[in-house]
DNA sequence: TTTGCCTCTGACGTCAACGTCAGGTTTTAG
DNA sequence: CTAAAACCTGACGTTGACGTCAGAGGCAAA
């Protein structure tokens, strides 16, 4: 396929895969006249790097874990800086979690109706 | 208090203190000076703001959240946006959950002691 | 072959949440 | 009284993940 499709495919834009491609995270097969061209397996790789970036996980990292994925093995400190935002994401997601509930309850307090439930 | 004490007691730079106070987020009093005067309870409210900025909420919304906060109402269209971003949150919440689970397994296969795993 | 869309490589623009520096005033410790 | 530390207002710099534009070439249909 060629980046349109994958585009399309990923919900990625065109120019975002080329910058994938530029920062080491994705590689592409050329055609005769320099065309990206990818196999289906593509698709999967970059909905992971959309979401490894969606956790805040910065490309720099993201190379990293490529590296550990196709290497199988990571040096110590690579896997120490992996664990540690594997424990980041761990907390913010936690933290996530409570400030929903928290907007949520600021949200039920400005909903025309609850002006019973604070009556009260 | 002071901008500095506030800045310890929340973790937030002097500057970005000042940057909140600029986007409307916060208020303080002046001294005879001009310099910065905060109540005890900005600990919190600043405490809030930083939840909300790490949850991804740019300070735009947050600040439609603090007049709704405040004023215990909210027009329909702010409160359309706020359940936007309440729905956001959860969704990113959910997401990144799963993928601290890939990034775990991720970790595990390249863990040095995995290979007895792989090779079994 | 011409039309219209897709793709290419640079290269500059953007945006939010600050960092940082300059140049000056204020507060506090000794 | 003085020096260090904290504070003030501008204003420019930074960073990451792209958006956007320019100028040139490639590809399928009619």
């Amino acid at each position: 396929m060629r980046i349109g499709e994958l585009a399309k495919a990923t919900g990625a834009s065109v120019r975002a895969l080329r910058y994938y491609e530029e920062q080491g995270l994705i590689d592409s097969d050329r055609s005769a006249s320099g065309q990206r061209l990818y196999g289906p397996a593509a698709v999967e790789k970059v909905l992971w790097i959309r979401q490894l970036l969606a956790a805040g996980l910065p490309s720099r990292v993201i190379l990293k874990l490529k590296k550990c994925d196709t290497d199988g093995k990571a040096s110590p400190e690579e896997l120490t800086v992996l664990e540690a935002e594997r424990d980041r994401i761990d907390k913010l997601a936690t933290d996530l979690i409570t400030t929903r509930d928290r907007l949520d309850h600021v949200i039920a307090n400005s909903t025309p109706d609850a002006a019973k439930a604070r009556a009260h």
